[in-house]
DNA sequence: CTCTCCCT
């Protein structure tokens, strides 16, 4: 086997791993950061019989870790990378006829595969932190084992991964074996902090590094879950930490390279450094100097929502595997500390591994991918996780909307068009279909300000950031306008048309974001029937439409984070074929009564309308009954009469039973259909509603055989002694109620009854100046008992009143007692 | 808990 010049943890199981190759196409490597499996195992496995002048593939998960890898094995042999050690990544490659070994990005891979599915010359792929689990790593490694089952019986797969539960994935590969090694990093001791949920996450960490300044020697860097934490924890170090040998410096994916350049370099000599960083520290890039790691526990990941087509964040607590990968950073030179801000008790609690990224992904790519491949279903491939179906589903709805897959879900020409430009497949549609008309280079701009994220800063209108792209003279700019121009090239077509706005090219790639501007300033409806708001000060904020290209935030706050306006005759030019016209009659809560109007449609958005005579339909009846009652019964025009009515109806239903119709609000409401509705044909709102139409309405919920029974079980007046019509109140909570002067029920020695003599009415008996004097429902025990009390009390206070010691044989009145006697 | 990371 091929010597080295130092020894490695690796060298420990190289044999063992030769040895598997030899016998059996694939084999799983676990081995932890350290041991050299990167650098090492691409070399020996070059000089086994099985390679026989063929290459070896080296699948690395981002273009740094690629550039560094090839690095490293070209210097071991001696030479450059482009000799027996090639580089491919998306911008450059350097491959030449002597090239054995190709490192490329798991993305390029993907590609060289989908272009050549036997994969001709190449005697193995090597797939490294395939931990990391990317949606790219996955397919790749599925297409490459579906190759293996048909073309090519002899290709060698290899996964090689850091923390991986190797046998899952070797069960993947049909069982190979697992081939463990050591690693190599110096001790790192943990402490942990705990975390108070009544404190701000930012001035926690703050404190943790203010903490670890004081109690420890050289550079800090601090995990934080993104780019707002990092910028406010920046604010409350830059008050706080007063040493001028102290330098901080932000680091995440959006910040200008420059920046980006600065955080990753050693601090200068004599001087410390606290970086704070997202999870792009995490692996690959090691900052020099660097002993104590803050970790504050949380990452932002990307969920994709397959309802509405979009992909939000989402901050959640990391895996035991990324905190551990953290913790790591700060033993790569020296022995370190790490400060967890968690509970040790809490560390068990996490996910043992991130979610791979299949699980949370748009699908779109990998599902056009499939196609590209001959599969329909991507469940027919080995997935180490299956794709979910929502997902699934979702991706083919998109796509085939897009023309990429027919009926059946194969892919069709435009597919193909659109799998050729390496963009997503909605930016790569408004691309293609600009192209026709001679704006592919204005859609592609477009497409890469949207790609590369900062590019263009951050300004909402997307138009902006094209003319600010289009002057930056920044490297990544270069990079991109030439990409672009690529872009632009594979769609271009010799016409010549319209030349139309940003908005409007945007239509093509976010059909369903078109936005129509609300009430309130900055607010906006979007086709796809989300809202979304801008700044009230945005400059945007003043369009009646918005083409939106991006927002953030859950369904109750998205922002618009990328727009560009679109005028209403571009609307019509770019989606007329999507806009319906039609009658819509609803019910307006302000004005209690209905609106019909003649609507042209997209989506959620009425682009105009006019009013129109509400027509005199049983539809637009039901639609009134419905409205109106949901304001709640008692806005409808009551008399009294008829309110009595309805509480005696309600009395009946209590006191005999469920013959009795039901008319409590609750079960007006749930059936206005059927009493109301049928008497507001031809009615538009509240005004064209009389108290006698109610009436009408509600009388014809009781059956006529009711009716009679009504009148005699529960009257609406009961007639006392004095010959008096006193009317009863059904209202009370206590029962029906009559109240009336004591003196007008002299004589009455049964207590009065209504229901057919079964309920007893609430006697309030009254002083001649109609105040309460006493509530009974038992009249008879009243006068032998209380009454001579109340006799003895009221005759002071009611002299001119009869108060007769024997009130069933006096006679009874409604006035005071004759002058004289 | 007001946008993570990477890639064709």
């Amino acid at each position: 086997m091929r010597a080295f010049d130092s020894s490695l943890p690796i060298d420990a199981v190289l044999a063992d791993l030769t040895e598997s190759l030899r016998a059996r196409p694939n084999a799983v490597l676990v081995a932890p950061p350290g041991a050299g499996k990167t650098t090492r195992v691409p070399l020996v496995l070059l000089d086994e019989p099985w390679v026989q002048g063929k290459k070896l593939i080296l699948l690395e998960p981002r273009r740094l870790a690629a550039r560094a890898a090839a690095d490293r094995m070209a210097r071991t042999l001696g030479e450059a990378v482009g000799e027996t050690v090639g580089l491919r990544v998306r911008l450059g490659s350097k491959i030449s006829c002597k090239t054995r070994i190709e490192v490329v990005t798991e993305g390029v891979f993907a590609r060289m595969i989908l272009d050549d599915p036997s994969l001709e010359g190449v005697a193995a792929v090597l797939f490294d932190e395939f931990h990391e689990r990317s949606l790219d790593a996955d397919l790749g490694l599925a297409l490459a084992l579906d190759a293996q089952g048909g073309l090519r019986e002899d290709l060698r797969l290899l996964v090689m991964s850091a923390t991986l539960d190797g046998a899952r994935v070797a069960g993947l590969l049909g069982g190979s074996p697992v081939i463990e090694s050591e690693g190599r990093a110096y001790p790192v001791e943990t402490l942990y902090l705990g975390r108070d949920p009544n404190r701000r996450i930012d001035e926690q960490v703050a404190d943790a590094v203010t903490r670890a300044l004081r109690a420890e020697t050289g550079s800090v860097l601090v995990f934080l879950p993104g780019q707002g934490e990092i910028r406010r924890v920046e604010t409350l170090l830059r008050e706080r930490v007063t040493d001028p040998a102290i330098d901080i410096a932000p680091l995440y994916g959006a910040l200008e390279r420059g920046e980006q350049d600065l955080a990753v370099s050693p601090a200068k000599p004599g001087r410390r450094k606290v970086v704070l960083a997202t999870s792009i520290a995490e692996t690959s890039l090691t900052i020099e100097g660097v002993r104590v790691v803050i970790d504050s526990g949380l990452a932002r990941v990307p969920v994709f929502e397959p309802d509405i087509g979009l992909t939000r964040l989402e901050t959640v607590r990391v895996s035991r595997a990324a905190a551990d990968q953290r913790r790591g950073r700060a033993g790569r030179t020296e022995p370190g500390v790490c400060y967890r801000l968690w509970e040790e008790a809490a560390t068990g609690a996490l996910e043992a591994f991130a979610r791979p990224e299949v699980l949370s992904a748009d699908l779109a790519p990998l599902l056009l991918d499939c196609a590209a491949w001959g599969v329909t279903d991507p469940a027919s491939l080995a997935f180490l996780d299956k794709p979910p179906k929502p997902a699934v589903k979702e991706a083919r709805a998109l796509l085939q909307q897009l023309q990429a897959l027919d009926d059946e879900g194969r892919i069709t020409e435009t597919g193909r068009r659109l799998r050729d430009l390496p963009l997503p497949p909605r930016l790569g549609r408004m691309v293609l279909i600009a192209g026709e008309s001679g704006q592919a280079r204005d859609a592609a701009d477009l497409a890469a300000v949207l790609v590369e994220r900062g590019l263009g800063g951050d300004v909402v209108d997307l138009s902006e950031r094209v003319e600010r792209f289009r002057r930056d003279r920044s490297k990544r700019a270069e990079d991109m306008r030439r990409m672009a121009e690529g872009w632009a090239k594979a769609a271009a077509s010799s016409a010549n048309g319209e030349k139309h706005s940003s908005g409007a090219l945007l239509t093509l790639a976010y059909p369903d974001r078109l936005a129509k501007a609300r009430g309130k300033p900055g607010e906006y409806l979007m086709a796809n029937g989300r809202g979304a708001a801008l700044e009230p000060h945005d400059r945007l904020a003043k369009e009646p439409y918005l083409a939106i290209a991006e927002i953030s935030g859950g369904a109750a706050s998205a922002r618009v984070l990328a727009a560009a306006p679109i005028a209403p005759d571009e609307i019509e030019a770019f989606l007329g074929d999507k806009i319906e016209q039609r009658q819509e009659v609803t019910f307006d809560r302000q004005a209690r009564a209905l609106r019909a109007r003649a609507v042209r449609r997209y989506g959620a958005i009425a682009l105009n309308e006019r009013p129109l005579r509400v027509p005199e339909t049983e539809e637009a009846a039901r639609a009134l009954a419905t409205g109106l009652v949901s304001l709640g019964i008692d806005g409808l025009p009551f008399s009294k009469a008829l309110a009595q009515w309805r509480e005696r109806v309600m009395f009946l239903r209590k006191a005999e039973g469920e013959e009795w119709p039901d008319l409590s609000d609750e079960a007006l409401v749930a059936t206005a259909e059927e009493w109301f509705a049928p008497h507001l044909v031809g009615k538009a709102g509240i005004n064209d509603i009389g108290a006698d139409l109610l009436s009408e309405a509600l009388r014809s919920l009781l059956p006529w055989n009711l009716q009679r029974r009504l009148d005699a079980e529960a009257p609406t007046h009961f007639e006392v002694p004095t010959g008096s019509e006193i009317p009863v109140d059904y209202g009370s909570e206590e029962g029906p109620v009559l109240a009336v002067r004591v003196q007008e029920l002299f004589g009455l020695d049964k207590h009065p009854t209504i229901a057919a003599g079964r309920v007893p009415l609430v006697l309030h008996l009254l002083s001649p100046a109609h105040r309460p004097i006493q509530i009974t429902r038992d009249l008879p025990g009243f006068w032998r008992g209380s009454w001579a009390a109340v006799r003895a009390d009221m005759r002071g206070q009611y002299p001119k009143h009869p108060w007769p010691e024997d009130p069933l044989t006096a006679p009874p009145t409604r006035r005071a007692k004759p002058r004289g006697t």
